[in-house]
RNA sequence: GGUCCCUUCGUCUAUCGGUUAGGACACAUGGUUUUCAUCCAUGAAAGAGGGGUUCGAUUCCCCUAGGGACCGCCA
């Protein structure tokens, strides 16, 4: 048995969208779950739209979810003089021909046959034509001469058996008339040429497959395994594009996405273990195969990336937490300073209580880290004498304390509400609004001991409150 | 238009011929609570339609409808 091998093979024409981070996940767990290799292919044969910044991009993208991929990077570019080869060789055992079609002449038949509205292929004019009658002065491509009779079967992993007449797939081009390889050649070349086993791709690929396995067969190389994954859909029910909103990994991070819950997301997103919903990486590896692959497109759903952020946030170890938070603050906020760090860390067990996203951790936060408080502008008119009162009775035995605790703090509460013949809401909003600027937040016990005697006191008996 | 694929709660899905069709998210209600949350409990919510096959179909087959992908000298 051959060694599993999976790539992944994105074009950098455009930044890595969630859809093909799942395709790069689902190769990855699929080798490394049959203990295999995994490969990272940059497509980047068309120079014309191919940036660095976009491979940059895609690295970065598969890194900090978690993705590594074996070896170095396969530039693809790098490998034409091999693509051409291939493709000389076809030419020479008879499976490929040269084609003196103008592009000009080519689109006018497509266009024609779209007026017409019937369905285009190439008419296969220098199939069989010869060399003779070409006209000197324009180059030729080189096609690739596909089956006319029977059908072909491709042995889906995910989708089953699809069969399709040959005559439907036309004489692909694989050399352009600059001499260039075009995708199905190059791609075809590589994936032989890397030992890819098992070619997991969405399927809007499937036609290709079929153009590519003629090749292998054209080649009597062994074909590898392929398994067509169902696209992702937006919610209008389209393919989820590069244009499309909240469709790059960056669109999530900034909002204060962690990568294990997007990863965890995107697992379960048209693939599933019995109910299992929460997986570690450790179990994505264990329980990941093709069987648990849907066969139909589902919808991004925001919510449920909410959701599973929540969970992971409320459950992750609090120092790997707190990590994750500083590191999306200096890159996506301000950067925490460090007498304020401290206080967050020690505050993160209650700030992460209600937070679906760290950014939530940060706006719940929010008041520790300003030096300034911010006042709810409705709030702020809830402090009137009444409870200017009570800040100020509040204070008077609030100074007395030295250690901050519960334990301490309630008795002094109670106090407060005794002689101002009030509840709990006429003393802890006050202090909340006073002490965070909003009556919103954390209990009144955390953010007394979360801010220190120090700030309380100051806050509190600061000129805005008097 | 041609080829191919898909179709279970709003969403992601379980079911591999026999289930009160299960779970999760979202939603609704109630409870806990120190505000907002959390948490807990409960509830509403689905087999696209029509034919077969079968003792029995969500499950197998066919048709219809709806949706999607592809149809580049892009990848």
């Amino acid at each position: 048995m051959k060694k599993v091998a999976t790539r992944f093979a994105p074009s950098p024409t455009g930044p890595l969208h969630i859809g093909g981070v799942r395709t790069a996940l689902f190769n990855w767990l699929y080798s490394k779950n049959k203990n295999g290799s995994f490969y990272l292919r940059i497509e980047d044969t068309d120079k014309e739209r191919s940036k660095n910044e976009y491979k940059e991009q895609i690295i970065k993208s598969l890194k900090w979810i978690g993705i590594e991929n074996d070896g170095n990077e396969y530039i693809q570019s790098k490998k034409i003089e091999d693509h051409i080869k291939v493709a000389n060789e076809l030419l020479k055992n008879g499976h490929a021909y040269k084609c003196y079609c103008s592009s000009k002449e080519i689109e006018e038949q497509k266009l024609r046959a779209k007026q017409k509205k019937i369905p285009y292929i190439y008419d296969r004019k220098w199939r069989d034509k010869n060399e003779a009658e070409a006209p000197k002065d324009t180059k030729p491509t080189i096609r690739f001469k596909s089956k006319i009779d029977g059908t072909s079967i491709l042995k889906d992993l995910v989708q089953g058996d699809i069969e399709i007449e040959n005559n439907t797939i036309e004489d692909f081009i694989i050399l352009r008339n600059d001499g260039s390889p075009t995708y199905n050649l190059s791609a075809s070349v590589d994936d032989h040429q890397m030992n890819i086993t098992h070619i997991i791709r969405g399927d809007d690929h499937k036609i290709n497959t079929f153009k590519q396995m003629q090749i292998y067969l054209a080649m009597k190389w062994e074909l590898p395994f392929f398994a067509h994954i169902p696209l992702i859909h937006t919610i209008e029910g389209k393919k989820l594009s590069k244009r499309d909103k909240a469709s790059t990994l960056d669109d999530y991070s900034k909002i204060g996405i962690m990568p294990d819950a997007l990863r965890n997301y995107l697992l379960r997103l048209g693939w599933s273990y019995k109910d299992k919903e929460i997986f570690t990486l450790d179990e994505s590896i264990k329980h990941f195969n093709l069987e648990g692959i849907g066969k139909s497109p589902s919808k991004l759903d925001m919510s449920r990336i909410l959701s599973i952020n929540e969970h992971y946030i409320k459950n992750m170890d609090e120092t790997y937490l707190f990590d994750q938070f500083i590191e999306y603050c200096k890159l996506f906020k301000n950067e925490i300073k460090s007498d304020k760090k401290d206080k967050i860390k020690r505050s993160l067990t209650f700030l992460k209580n209600k937070a679906k996203t760290l950014e939530d951790i940060f706006n719940n936060g929010q008041y520790i880290m300003v030096d300034e408080i911010n006042f709810n502008q409705d709030d702020i008119k809830l402090i009137d004498d009444e409870a200017k009162k009570v800040i100020s009775d509040f204070c008077a035995q609030f100074e007395k304390v030295d250690t901050l605790s519960k334990e301490v703090l309630e008795p002094i509460v109670n106090g407060v509400i005794k002689s101002n013949d009030t509840n709990f809401k006429g003393v802890g909003q006050p202090l909340r609004i006073g002490l965070t600027g909003s009556k919103f937040g954390p209990g009144i016990y955390d953010i007394i001991i979360s801010l220190g005697k120090e700030e309380v006191t100051k806050r509190l008996t600061s000129k805005k409150l008097s």
